[in-house]
DNA sequence: ATTGTAATTAAGAATAATTCTCATTAAGGA
DNA sequence: TCCTTAATGAGAATTATTCTTAATTACAAT
């Protein structure tokens, strides 16, 4: 099944990008303030397509999961205070290596690292 | 508002930590499988209770979520193939130390690691 | 550019998951 | 044992997501 260029597939794959991170929630509300007549059903199915195709992806965190494009691995820093959420690069943390590794004799090719507590503008 | 102690709280929590991980529809069906009058509503308020005041919580993983009884810190790995998820303890893993600390600019105090693989069993 | 076809859409119905309502029950302090 | 009020069961209500279907549209072939 070949898969289409739609303007719809487009606009939800922008407005995540844009967002940067983003809920299903928020995503529905900011497409619908732009674009009157898009359906909810097109929003949902653009965001199972577009994630089997792996442009985007869902982050799940504490306490709301979002949306985001698939860019260079990166971590996630939420903040408790504003809840941004802030992408953290590897070489930022100690390094796991990111090849296959044995850990408690169990055999890991991935690892997700969440950081949670205040950020910088937070802080001051 | 005193909380008490029903035995429908102690059904929930002890279906729990009795599987040591477990989704929210795999425990409405675990508890309802023993116990046929328990309402649905009692389940999701006592989930809500008990995450309340700690002594469960909610852990995201990639596909599912899973509730669990909040115990000694840890992490989880989840086998790819068979999806069974294993606690793995800090010392298994290189040390963040557990104390405050900054990346990246920002100020840490939390860190949730997620490891995903082949378990001993599934390598097999 | 035109046509054919199959994927996609909008809209609303359907389903699934969770929360709410409220009369009744029961925990636990007095 | 009695009183107060939190908790319960049952089902209604709400929310989030998926499904259905006729109409539209992307895009490959002509």
């Amino acid at each position: 099944m070949l898969r289409r260029n739609t303007n719809q597939r487009h606009i939800v794959y922008d407005a995540i990008e844009k967002a940067g991170h983003i809920s299903v929630e928020h995503l529905i509300e900011e497409i619908q303030k732009n674009y009157d007549n898009i359906s909810l059903a097109t929003i949902y199915r653009n965001i199972t397509f577009l994630t089997e195709e792996g442009k985007i992806k869902k982050v799940k965190l504490n306490d709301i999961d979002v949306l985001e494009t698939v860019k260079n691995k990166h971590y996630h820093f939420t903040c408790k205070v504003c809840g941004n959420i802030i992408d953290v690069l590897p070489d930022k943390l100690p390094n796991f290596g990111n090849h296959e590794m044995m850990i408690d004799n169990q055999k890991v090719d991935e690892i997700d690292i969440n950081l949670y507590g205040i950020c910088e503008k937070c802080q001051k």
